[in-house]
DNA sequence: CTGACTGCAAAACATTTGCAGCATA
DNA sequence: TATGCTGCAAATGTTTTGCAGTCAG
């Protein structure tokens, strides 16, 4: 249970006049559970199979709030199909890391954190005068599996 | 003139056996031109000013063919409007960096390039055994105008 | 000449929106 | 009780695909 994003939810959705609803709940709830990056999708057959009923429509208009208050964050992979997934911004639950490796060959996605990416962002927004919330670092190439599987077929 | 990002094309589909068509080295050019990120439809507008007749369906066929010889990578912004990007990924056209700030208000991108990055991903490299290919770097967040804007309302 | 490529229009896909009924404040 | 929220289905915008005619090899 994650009552710190619970609450992060609250009371941005009090502040703003919004309605605390059941859907809205569930969804981040959801969210916390799947501790990993996931498409909009994941969202509606995870709930169908557990027999909870939230429409496609609800899932989107709660996931923007959700970006709103900073709870949650796109992420764009390009290869080899490029589908638009999320994933949970919640500081206390210890996803500090948001940096991705795409396999282009098989679409394996591996999931690190380097520490000096931290560091340049925090550089770069001195230079550009810019004000940086977050960054996200993606590197493209072939998995350890993907490289052998090659080599073994030459 | 780019003829070694022609040369590199006319290759590539020499060797996989598929037909050099002026639409092909048409889109190829027109994106070596463009000199910055663009999308699909950019293309489609640009060739109509131009009373070039190319097809939407031809344009994504072709974006495809480039993306898979390595002159052209697909990027995405998260933000505010999720669109697909393309950009020429061409060695010699000296566009080393592909480094992009998002403002999240205004929907700007800013366009640099930090060294560190390069030497990150070579690391990075040895120690996941993955082969990469490239990387890309977003900064998210408000640029100068826009952190202006805001500090002067409130 | 022949099969690959193009343009067109229709299909497919993910996401957004309008509206009637429902539930929170 | 009154909006705001939800689910549904239709609309939207982008990318893909089938097909007939065209063109590179």
């Amino acid at each position: 249970m994650s009552s710190t994003a619970t609450k992060i939810f609250y009371d941005y959705l009090k502040k703003r006049e919004l309605r605390s609803t059941t859907e809205r709940f569930t969804i981040l709830e959801e969210i916390i559970r799947i501790q990993k990056h996931f498409e909009a999708d994941t969202l509606l057959v995870r709930f169908k199979t557990r027999h909870k009923k939230i429409s496609r429509a609800t899932i989107y208009r709660t996931l923007e709030l959700l970006i709103d208050c900073g709870l949650v964050r796109k992420i764009n992979f390009n290869a080899p199909a490029p589908q638009t997934f999320y994933e949970a911004a919640i500081p206390a639950a210890g996803l500090s890391g948001h940096d991705h490796f795409i396999c282009q060959e098989c679409g394996k996605i591996i999931e690190f954190h380097d520490e000096r990416l931290k560091k340049i962002q925090v550089n770069l927004q001195a230079i550009y005068h810019m004000e940086v919330l977050h960054y996200s670092y993606h590197l493209y190439g072939r998995c350890a599996a993907c490289k052998n599987k090659r080599s073994l077929r030459q």
